[in-house]
DNA sequence: CGGAAACCTTGACCGAGATCAAATGGACAG
DNA sequence: CTGTCCATTTGATCTCGGTCAAGGTTTCCG
């Protein structure tokens, strides 16, 4: 894969309804100008998958979020061991805010667009507006549990509880998106390869798809061809998971 | 263990120069008055080994950092699996401003002083006084960045090189709160049972001893009883947790 | 000093998941 | 339709770390 990439900014929208950022940014304190400035900074970019969009050491230009498509952040060892420690989906956000040099890998996963702003710029709002600051310590500490809420599912849980998990997280995430509930049947397409699901659950790719016909077998899910998945009965995902069965909290 | 632990503040001085926050909040933006401030909520707390600060879903009132002593985050699964998401050395930060509820376990490891805040005024402090939310944002970056970086220990790594990367953390920590350079060997004791350091690298016990009895027999470190260590060279033990050996920033 | 309780080590055996290998299926170009 | 490429599935075997069990050390307390 080739390490640089098209750094062209996409000036597509002149103004942008869809930006997460400019979500979250409404609030009972928004001033008009603070989102006048922020669209001033801001700009698009689309990413092929399996695209790198930052390497690990290399400075960071910008930060941004996710407007379509799913992102992933990959360590990876001399020796080529990688493990994925972050999946990013619509509305999550990329960057660190006063670090210079990327800690990760960041890679489309999928065909990707993202809502990026100017690094600099973006850090001197954060300077002058004390609410973004806010919002953003509130982003990072969601991410946080889900860093750690992961450790678990890394350090403890079976193959199969590891699938389950992942399958539990994307459907809860699909299904909060596309504001269905959370009773009857959830529908989605796996955005994943077999490979990319390896990683992130710290298996190979035999034992992952091993596991889904396992589960798939047992009538946890069922499976039209490789990736469109249908969970009939999410509670019963989540025992597979070995969550607590009440927890459903929506993010 | 007993639920309700003894919530009395201790007022044990009441100017104190070793507070992490405090050291934190120094910095060339920092008004005399909101020192002050900070010392007016600021109060400390022991505990003992074994005891449990927070527990999971509990309301939290308090932030604060350990002055002393090691606290853990755990988390734990119905059958009783649990594993360590994080280790809270002196300086560390614990709490959530802006969260009613803990999302995981608070334990004192071993006997722990810790200095806090009452919540809500930190949260009002946070709010008018931008640094310390910034002074926040870039602690809580660099929690998940550790985070992240764990889940490669846990997903990837063999037992040997989990112990060498736990070992080589906590190596790193002392010897940089000691300020000693990493040249030369590095003493220090053991602050955790094989148990801990089990629930810490989702491994057992049994193994996390038999790999401690090989990397004595191998001479990457020295035992003497159970919790003196001395690692002759650091370099080699990197080596062994799989580590770049020359990505040795300190934190 | 003696006994109990933690904590740690070591051994024997087993199994979940890794590894190596081959077959299957679907998408797409010609 | 046919061949190529890639993702996925499935099978056979091996191995690392888990499990069960026994014994050793240290600490603490009467």
């Amino acid at each position: 894969m080739d390490r640089r990439m098209t750094l062209k900014a996409l000036y597509e929208h002149s103004n942008c309804d869809d930006c997460p950022i400019r979500h979250r940014a409404v609030c009972a304190h928004c001033e008009k100008d603070e989102l006048e400035q922020l669209e001033e900074i801001k700009y698009y970019r689309s990413f092929e998958a399996g695209q790198t969009l930052i390497w690990s050491g290399d400075q960071m230009s910008f930060v941004g979020s996710v407007v379509s498509g799913i992102a992933s952040l990959t360590q990876t060892m001399e020796d080529g061991r990688t493990q994925m420690v972050g999946l990013l989906l619509p509305s999550d956000f990329v960057g660190r805010p006063g670090r210079e040099v990327a800690p990760y890998d960041v890679q489309a996963t999928t065909d990707l667009v993202m809502c990026c702003f100017r690094k600099k710029p973006f850090e001197q709002l954060m300077a002058t507006t004390p609410h973004i600051a806010h919002r953003l310590l509130q982003m990072t500490l969601d991410e946080l549990d889900a860093a750690r809420e992961w450790m678990l599912v890394l350090g403890r849980k079976t193959a199969r509880e590891k699938i389950a998990s992942l399958l539990s997280i994307i459907a809860r995430r699909d299904a909060s998106i596309n504001k269905a509930g959370m009773a009857g049947p959830i529908v989605f397409d796996l955005p994943l390869t077999r490979e990319a699901m390896a990683d992130y659950l710290g298996l190979t790719l035999e034992t992952v798809s091993r596991q889904i016909s396992a589960l798939k077998r047992d009538g946890v899910i069922t499976l039209e061809g490789k990736r469109h998945v249908t969970i009939p009965d999410m509670g019963r995902l989540m025992e597979e998971a070995g969550d607590d069965t009440d927890g459903g909290f929506l993010v």
